[in-house]
DNA sequence: GAGATAAATGAAAAATATTCATTGAACATT
DNA sequence: AATGTTCAATGAATATTTTTCATTTATCTC
């Protein structure tokens, strides 16, 4: 009845534009696409494109249907890569999802020695989801998810693995760089440096400034961590990061980390998996080795 | 390479328990199924079943094939249901999960205007889900989910459309059906009756006896509010509803609602649904009537 | 060991998908 | 306004794939 063709082609016209174009692609011709289309529609009854001239519009049928392809597609495209895997010998490929800037540097300790004790699965790492990291793993976008919050619901089980704490970072010559620890009030005439991320999911916005009713003199965004640190090193700014981050940087930029608040900003990582997962071994062991890290 | 029919194809087998049975039920012979499968493996390069004397068990790769199929399956066959809805003129089936027990008699309420102002709608009610609600919106199995806890996640959207009070009911001639609110410690000798859900999703439990550190004498479990309320009324118990619930029985039982501590317990109904689908018109017209019921 | 049952297999038949060749309509260009 | 181009639809022919049929082989049961 209805086909993965039927659901290629959906997608494809709608990507190319025409059913020729999207026949090109598809290394079929466009009388087959249209052949094809054509007796999908007798058997369902309903149009998937209104005819506009030479014009393919899709009908409200039609956009179900593609927002269907593109949401089945993928996972069968998936499937038929980790068959071709499961062939090789390889155990599949472990798809990580990251909803934190830094924890990247984290997650590539822990992928090293992983990579190097499973031999046979592959890792794969994304950052941008269409709806989140939560999202992607409920529709298997992704197998793992690194993140700072975790969410308990049931279908999910989230693990901390990682415990550190969140400082503050100044240029060895700022006048904060010797202060056992920052109040609030001190980050009013700051410039603030963090990664592109809504303001709410900024810990130094959320559980230091705001709790005060406290804003930086100015706030800027910077992609990498190393450009952020150059530019705190330079007194253009200050950062908020996790320590163990910051230290690593220390010896080779002029950077001094600073505690938060008296008691500091304690965070936490989290890698969260769909519970049918957890069992998988060459899962669990990536979070085996990731609490021992 | 990978089609719809090998995966029903290993869904069935995996059900009947054989290739010729789940043949039967999916009207080919076993031969079909056994060359269709054949082929698959020889594409793929490896086997979907282990060849056990006359049993078929399946391979790591069947397994993993067997998770598609029970995914992806039930996704097209619902967009079949649902072309062919398009094709009579319908507009489709607004799918409803529901995640707390009174919240059904609500929803009854609000189902019936919307039922009448949207002939080409239907309405199906869900209740049990393999990954909770936020899981089955996610996987598409609902469109829309009613449950007191929101979850603010990129993807989804969530309204509140309801406020009410949690009291306690209890029989009018229980010594507490006088007081103006009870306190959590003149609950430490009854028998509490509640729907059959894990204690931390209750909220007498967590928001009222948990925190002053208080248990019932016993703790009993009924699946449905009429029952329950019989036995509050005989005097077997006490539970907990939302007073507009417990309203509605008041002329027909013999019970009466009364305060959970001095302020009240405040609830909420939320409606949530995936952000791609807030702007459906039919989705939001339920939104719109719930909220103004 | 006989009978029954299940899967695999090769060849034949049936069904389906695809192409080819063509048409007619819409659009772009002059 | 005429012309050439592009695109989708269509019917018939062809190619491909799926399915069946008939049979074999293996295993399980009694």
């Amino acid at each position: 009845m209805l086909e993965k063709i039927h659901l290629s082609i959906v997608r494809e016209v709608e990507k190319q534009g025409s059913l020729t174009a999207a026949a090109d692609v598809l290394c079929l011709t466009q009388s087959a696409l249209s052949h094809a289309m054509r007796k999908l529609e007798q058997k369902m009854g309903t149009d998937i494109w209104l005819r506009e001239g030479r014009r393919l519009r899709l009908t409200q049928a039609g956009k179900y249907l593609l927002a269907l392809a593109e949401r089945l597609l993928p996972q069968m495209e998936r499937a038929e890569e980790r068959l071709k895997q499961y062939a090789k010998g390889e155990r599949g490929t472990l798809c990580i999802g990251m909803e934190c800037h830094p924890c990247y540097q984290w997650l590539l300790k822990v992928v090293s020695p992983y990579l190097a004790r499973w031999p046979d699965v592959d890792v794969d790492v994304k950052q941008k989801f269409q709806f989140g990291g939560i999202g992607a793993l409920f529709a298997y976008e992704i197998d793992l998810l690194v993140t700072p919050d975790p969410l308990y619901k049931p279908g999910l089980h989230f693990e901390p693995v990682f415990d550190y704490e969140q400082v503050l970072v100044t240029s060895r010559e700022h006048p904060l760089a010797q202060a056992p620890y920052v109040e609030p009030e001190q980050l009013a005439e700051e410039v603030l440096i963090t990664y592109p991320v809504e303001i709410e999911r900024l810990d130094i916005y959320n559980r230091f400034l705001m709790p005060a009713g406290i804003s930086p003199r100015r706030h800027k965004v910077i992609e990498t961590t190393e450009i952020m640190l150059q530019m705190v090193a330079s007194g253009r700014g200050v950062a908020a990061l996790p320590r163990w981050l910051a230290e690593e940087y220390l010896g080779k930029m002029d950077v001094v980390p600073v505690r938060l608040g008296r008691c500091g900003i304690a965070k936490q990582i989290f890698l969260g998996a769909r519970v049918a997962d957890v069992d998988v071994d060459y899962l669990k062991a990536f979070v085996d080795q990731a609490r021992q890290l």
